[in-house]
DNA sequence: CTTTTAATGATAATGGTTATCATTAAGATA
DNA sequence: TATCTTAATGATAACCATTATCATTAAAAG
């Protein structure tokens, strides 16, 4: 436990031990906006801490995500991503999904209406079908700017 | 190509030859609801057409979701899945997903307010990040009704 | 029917994730 | 602070969905 033990009252009643690796995946997480997979997290810590091995990226990551703290995206290019989930409601956003290069932009605009919307739906369904919701995704699929206009080049020269 | 080619129109443009597989993976897909894996179609049509590969299903798959004709869905079970998209604006669909055992749910009910508000929403995100948006995935996270009661039980006698 | 070659399918390879298990160290105790 | 208990770790192997290879097959054109 070297350093302050920053999040440490985040894990009563979850785990019994708190433990270096767990602090600084954590800690690297709510310090960047990025959404990243556990290779990545991993390259990552070596330089500080190579002592950390994969299995207890994978694990912590996991354990965080159970307790809620970080959020795992599974947006289908083979690895999964992390990000770290801000329990202020400023932070909350969604996702546009560049299916060509892969890019994630966070947008947080436009959400009241749209998070009005959902606590409206939310009820309605979880009535009709006896579910209770807890989380919501929503993601808008298609083509960055650059992809885009790569794919526009693209299609003018194949005429 | 035995039996009439019900698909076939679909693939002008798309691929020169119009096989077995083709048709009888889509055939398969459009006549059922429920969201198959790539197993589980193979497994499904080994009764009918033992010749077909592994390989192919997905090749098979990969090539109608390129195609529009399919939508893959990626929901971090460890296995993509995959389900017919028609056309018709009234099958479109979003999901109740639980977090417990995986259950699926579509739910087309109260789509008309939320489509409306994805139109907007859409358009403002299309201008502000230069994205070219083309299409949308909502799903709320939750536990169906069989784990939700199983958890209360369990949180009662944990007392 | 013959030809062309896109498409297939058996097989091996890839790579992200998980299981094992001996070792380590966080936190309790004295 | 030194010692103890055992939760947690990390090196390693195993797992398994998906993809790459490549010889063979069969759509469909002539
Ligand atoms: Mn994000
Ligand atoms: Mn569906
Ligand atoms: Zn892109
Ligand atoms: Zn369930």
């Amino acid at each position: 436990m070297p350093g302050p033990p920053k999040w440490r009252h985040r894990f009563q009643g979850h785990v019994s031990r708190w433990t270096v690796p767990r602090e600084v995946i954590l800690d690297l997480l709510c310090r960047t906006s990025k959404h990243l997979s556990a290779k990545e997290i991993y390259s990552y810590l070596y330089k500080s801490h190579p002592g950390i091995g994969m299995t207890t990226v994978y694990r912590t990551l996991d354990l965080l995500a159970r307790m809620g703290l970080v959020t795992k995206l599974v947006l289908g290019d083979g690895q999964s991503r992390y990000e770290f989930k801000s329990s202020d409601r400023e932070k909350h956003h969604h996702h546009l999904l560049c299916t060509k290069c892969g890019k994630i932009i966070d947008y947080s605009e436009f959400l009241d209406e749209e998070l009005e919307l959902i606590r409206k739906t939310e009820k309605k369904l979880e009535k009709k079908y006896n579910f209770k919701i807890l989380d919501h995704n929503i993601e808008f699929l298609g083509l960055c700017e650059k992809c885009y206009v790569f794919s526009e080049k693209r299609s003018s020269n194949d005429s």
